[in-house]
DNA sequence: GAAACTGGTATGAAAAACATACCAGTTTCG
DNA sequence: CGAAACTGGTATGTTTTTCATACCAGTTTC
């Protein structure tokens, strides 16, 4: 039975997702209804009645003149319908398992497929998060255009569909936000490893560069769960909601 | 950038990945429009405007008074927004690594995870899949149900989602059907090691069960690849079309 | 040859999503 | 201060999508 799921539906998934994914934090403010619209690619009626709901649930605070707010609250609020798979809710050890596990088997193949076009466009992106006024968004975006690039290059497309099903676990994982965040400088360098290792072609030297790189993940994870706490840190940058003009 | 998908359009893609799947094979005919819409839920003017389109690909054929026909096309008059199906097109192969990489990441866990009751479920499959009588249909989804029963006990839900989304491919492969098929007995001996080894709770010894058994397929992929021809036999079991009824 | 199917056509209603313009508060900054 | 540039709030009308219903026209079945 194929069901009909509106498009406010969704969209009010996805702006939870964006929420408990850290991108935008309890206390913090929503973009100007006017960009996130465009942002979400839907006219303002639809996207008001999405808030109007986010509203009801109390999830949000709208005050005419000065913005909406994201307020304080538990994930119980939310009725069943809007759960989407809870993706926020795994912890970032079962997220880097599965891509560790994909990703190495890719290596074997993308090492030796990878065409000259494919590794100028991961040269391209590494810039992109080399730059310094980059946002937190774009930022992560890069990374996981990245990753996604590489599967691709294996031309497995089998590993790809794998890759995309769980993208919105790392998306929406506030510890991967927060890794990404404030390891930036390590994701760069880990990240002009495999770049390198794929242009030697040496599938064993690039699954070592990805392993290690989900390896100083895990790293991060362990010094921050056990200081526990609601990580957030936008470290050097700026606000999240940059692009104000929409993608 | 949420986009809009119509229910057209997506009802498109599910009547061509049945037509794909088998269920609707060419030069057969397809359930008449009132008895599909119900099918999959929607109303006939919808499902009449799914079927125009199919039509307009050269799919189908319509007939007033006799019934509309699956016409023998390839897969390249199929517009790429209609494509998301290719399930059929990608390689055993691919697929394989695929759930390689997937089942032995998840054994490491599984093999200590595993509770009793998990244990008695996949016995239980096993049994199923030893029955004589058993139908290939069921036979396969036994299999499907075994394998994911491992992931799922694993207790990472990363990796089961990437497991769900790759399922499509190992369901809709004419070759991963043969396997089962014809190697229905070597199937169910490498599942009886890979139940053994998840008992002993050793997660090596679970892994190299699960690689030896996709290294099986593999096996058989390669001699059936060389022996060529669309391979589609149904061995000693019914046709795949079952459920006249409807479900 | 009637009854029971099949697809083909037409019409009207409801819902969903959109575009647009304008109102009313708040903040920013010269 | 006070205008300009934001913010959310409201209202209106249109287009697109989906649905429900009825009826027409061939084909098959018995």
């Amino acid at each position: 039975m194929l069901k009909r799921d509106s498009l406010v539906n969704r969209c009010v998934k996805e702006i939870l997702s964006m929420i408990f994914g850290g991108l935008y934090p309890s206390g913090g403010k929503l973009p100007g209804e006017r960009v996130l619209c465009c942002k979400l690619g839907i006219s303002r009626t639809t996207l008001r009645e999405c808030l109007a709901r986010l509203r009801e649930m109390g999830v949000i605070e709208q005050h005419q003149g000065r913005g909406t707010r994201v307020k304080r609250f538990s994930r119980r609020m939310i009725p069943a319908d809007y759960r989407q798979s809870d993706y926020g809710e795994v912890a970032l050890d079962e997220i880097i398992v599965a891509r560790a596990a994909l990703e190495t088997a890719a290596a074997e193949q993308a090492a030796r497929r990878m065409t000259p076009a494919a590794l100028r466009h991961l040269g391209k992106l590494l810039e992109r998060m080399s730059d310094e006024g980059i946002g937190l968004a774009d930022f992560i975006k890069a990374d996981m255009e990245f990753h996604r690039a590489i599967i691709q290059g294996s031309g497995n497309r089998v590993l790809l569909t794998a890759f995309d099903a769980i993208r919105p676990f790392h998306k929406y994982s506030q510890l991967a936000t927060s890794y990404l965040s404030n390891e930036a400088r390590s994701t760069i360098a880990h990240h002009h490893r495999i770049l390198a290792a794929l242009k030697t072609g040496q599938s064993r030297r690039l699954a070592t560069a990805i392993l290690d790189h989900m390896n100083d993940m895990k790293r991060y994870v362990r010094r921050k769960s056990g200081s526990g706490g609601t990580v957030n840190g936008r470290g050097a940058y700026g606000p999240a909601t940059s692009d104000p003009k929409g993608t």
